[in-house]
RNA sequence: GGAUGGGUUCCCGAGUGGCCAAAGGGAGCAGACUGUAAAUCUGCCGUCACAGACUUCGGUGGUUCGAAUCCACCCCCAUCCA
């Protein structure tokens, strides 16, 4: 019988040794190295499914804390699934609310039997617990499914690294022995924080445990590019080959090549959706802030390489017209723009990876890249 | 022509003798944002040689140690009555 997930590496650059490979799912093949739209609440902010699948989406995320809370599992069960729900045939990938729980922190208290909190909704006490977390899951209905991990911050301390990661790993098991799903893929959570020794023991107990693919979780938490750089190449020999990587909420366009290149297969940010709605957009040349006076007269498109709804019909100019004028449709275009920019930014890496060209990519992308104007700390 | 109420920093609008370069809002400008409590949040917003100084509250004079605030006249604006 065929299996219902299955990943393979179809191809490896000869000049850098990155990867591209097919994730198969329930809702269709994913090609590989990907950046993943969010969709917190079963909705991309300011896009609708049709949108998404204009700019070429191949799998969404949405948030299992966030549709517990609002509006519960059973309503989205009783509707058919997620994916019925919110009109998306594609994959749709849920994590698990490891995250809220950790930038929710004032919240929260976390035990070795699972997390209390409060609702940031309406303050009533609630808990969530691996098993609890996989049978909301299941109950959303998403292809892939995030085991319930335990982040820690930066800067963090050992100890408490350690603690945090050994639960993480406590709490994969649980999340396996409860999570029975077939057409529901379940990936652990690597941790470890910001120590190499953490994350080298981390991989290993999470590859041991023969997870379908594994997220790489508590980066890009705070700290600088190059910690989180050295993460992902201290794990990368010892995260299984055959098994997707999911580098979790990562989503600059610099991050999402120097992840290609240190062995991601998946990458999930909100930054481009969040930075879009505030009025500053992604290009090749750099960070653009449309909304920025100096682009007032400017009817050129944001990024003349790129071949989205926005650029292909509206100046920086009017762009910047409907953000100055609070026009619902200013966070739409550049939504879609920047969107697609990351997804464009995937395709034309994985062909440069197909064709053994990564490395070349690469010093093209930053020879015109500004890095003195970017996203993220250490900039 | 008469009556009344007004004229405050880009706009609206508080302030009615010192704690006022002047509340608050808007506009404007800039910054932040990486598994989304974010169509959000933060800062600046009279000028300058800026821990200080200078100019400003319709205009001009005056009272006072001191005025956006009090007085006189003048100029505008709104409403009402002729």
């Amino acid at each position: 019988m065929e299996k219902p997930f299955r990943y393979e590496v179809t191809h490896t650059c000869a000049q850098s040794g990155a990867r591209l490979g097919k994730l198969y799912t329930p809702h269709g093949v994913i090609e590989t190295p990907i950046y993943m739209p969010v969709g917190t609440q079963a909705a991309v902010k300011a896009m609708t499914s049709r949108d998404m699948e204009d700019i070429g989406t191949q799998i969404l995320l949405a948030n299992t804390y966030h549709l517990h809370l609002r509006p519960g599992e059973a309503l989205v069960k009783k509707a058919g699934g997620l994916h019925k729900f919110m009109c998306w045939n594609k994959p749709i990938l849920t994590d698990s609310g490891g995250f809220q729980v950790f930038s929710l922190a004032k919240l929260r208290k976390i035990e070795e039997e699972g997390v209390r909190f409060q609702s940031h909704i309406d303050g009533s006490r609630l808990s969530l617990t691996p098993e609890s977390v996989m049978q909301i899951e299941q109950d959303l209905g998403a292809d892939i499914a995030m085991a319930f991990d335990v982040c820690s911050p930066y800067p963090c301390d050992y100890d408490t690294a350690k603690a945090a990661m050994e639960r993480t790993h406590r709490w994969a098991e649980r999340c396996k022995a409860a999570h029975t799903r077939e057409d529901q893929a379940l990936f652990g959570i690597v941790q470890g924080a910001f120590y190499k020794d953490l994350r080298r023991e981390s991989a290993k107990a999470l590859s041991d445990m023969d997870f379908i693919g594994y997220g790489i979780g508590g980066l890009s938490v705070g700290e600088p590019k190059e910690i989180m750089y050295e993460m992902l190449e201290e794990i990368e020999p010892i995260m299984p080959k055959e098994k997707p990587r999911y580098l979790m909420g990562v989503g600059t366009p610099d991050c999402l090549v120097e992840g290609v290149l240190r062995g991601v297969d998946m990458f999930d940010c909100v930054l481009a959706t969040r930075v879009a709605r505030n009025g500053t957009c992604f290009t090749r040349k750099g960070r653009l802030v449309v909304k920025n006076a100096k682009y007032a007269e400017d009817f050129s498109p944001l990024d003349d390489d790129c071949d989205c709804y926005c650029c292909r019909n509206f100046s920086r100019a009017y762009l910047r017209h409907l953000f100055k004028a609070g026009e619902i449709t200013a966070g739409v275009l550049a939504s879609i723009h920047n969107l697609r920019f990351l997804i464009k930014l995937m395709e034309d890496i994985r062909s440069a990876i197909a064709e053994d060209r990564f490395l070349d990519f690469r010093k093209a992308f930053y020879a015109e890249y500004d890095m003195s104007n970017n996203f993220g700390n250490g900039n």
